[in-house]
DNA sequence: TCGCCATGTCCAC
DNA sequence: TGGACCTGGCGAT
């Protein structure tokens, strides 16, 4: 169930474990048949992502997948088994000597070319996991909305990456009044939710986790500054093995339970089809 | 074993 | 704005 961390976490795997080599692609559940076949024997240039979205560029075409709220495209190494026979609706399977990665559950899955590609990034707002993107941009298009801020948070073409949990939480961090409207929310607080998001996501990426108390995240960054979280036990993708810190947040999911800050009970509320989680005592800032 | 929910998005009304 | 879609995990049965 990914945010924008995990699919740029997945970028690193399939491209550490694909990228420069041919790749043998297949669609046992069939649906993505034709599309495989062009893509069985090529080379696979490398995987990046935008948000949500990941992109695995091929010589002539690129590999364009979204994996919406189920969908999930684990990376295994291989060691000296041979690949697990496809079980179940697997859209696509990628396959070399020494990875299997098998897709399932994707809202989107299809080769684009060049143009299409650009036409998607274009449609997205800033990613702050991409080092040159401009949390200005976002702010325009939120200042002119007559939406709220909790809204407008999980909007794609506003901000790329962001999803349910860390808009929860980057909310609390700041004590912003999720029902803010764009129009009222003052600059100053959009920048400083953007530089923690800059510094927030990279932790997800490196850690493969959402972490946003900051007992955990001073603990994250000091792991990465003096080299330790590289040291942690990692399969031979890269991935960390097991979860490095205990799941805990501050508003997401706890519902009836106290705030960590004021200690009043934490409440929810469904926005735009989405829940929300909130503080009412100490989230009252614009 | 069943049913529900989920870190998401699109479309018809 | 509600439903549809796709799968895995978990609590209730």
């Amino acid at each position: 169930m990914p945010e924008g961390h995990t699919i740029h976490a997945l970028a690193g795997r399939l491209e550490r474990a694909f990228a420069g080599r041919p790749v043998e692609a297949s669609s046992p559940q069939g649906r993505f048949a034709d599309e495989a076949k062009r893509l069985d024997g090529e080379v696979v240039h490398l995987a990046r992502a935008v948000g949500k979205h990941l992109f695995v560029e091929f010589p002539d075409e690129t590999l364009h997948v979204h994996l919406g709220l189920i969908g999930s495209f684990p990376v295994l190494p291989l060691g000296d088994r041979p690949p697990t026979e496809p079980r179940g609706a697997l859209r696509l399977r990628l396959l070399n000597d020494d990875f299997v990665a098998d897709l399932r559950g994707p809202i989107s899955c299809e080769l684009l070319d060049d143009l299409q590609v650009s036409a998607i990034e274009a449609s997205l707002g800033p990613d702050p996991l991409d080092p040159a993107a401009d949390g200005d941009r976002a702010w325009q298009r939120i200042r002119l909305r007559r939406k709220s801020i909790a809204q407008l948070l999980m909007d794609q073409s506003v901000l790329a990456g962001v999803g349910n949990v860390y808009r929860c939480e980057v909310l609390h961090r700041h004590r912003t009044n999720p029902f803010t409207l764009g129009t009222q929310l003052k600059r100053a607080t959009w920048e400083l939710i953007w530089a923690d998001l800059v510094a927030l996501l990279p932790l997800g990426v490196a850690f493969s986790q959402i972490l946003t108390l900051d007992d955990q995240v001073e603990e994250a960054q000091l792991m990465v500054a003096d080299g330790s979280a590289a040291l942690i036990t990692r399969d031979s993708t890269g991935e960390r093995l097991g979860a490095a810190f205990e799941r805990r947040f501050a508003v997401y999911k706890r519902t009836g339970q106290p705030c960590p800050r004021c200690g009043k009970t934490v409440r929810d509320k469904d926005v735009a089809g989405r829940r929300l989680y909130w503080c009412a005592n100490c989230q009252r800032r614009h």
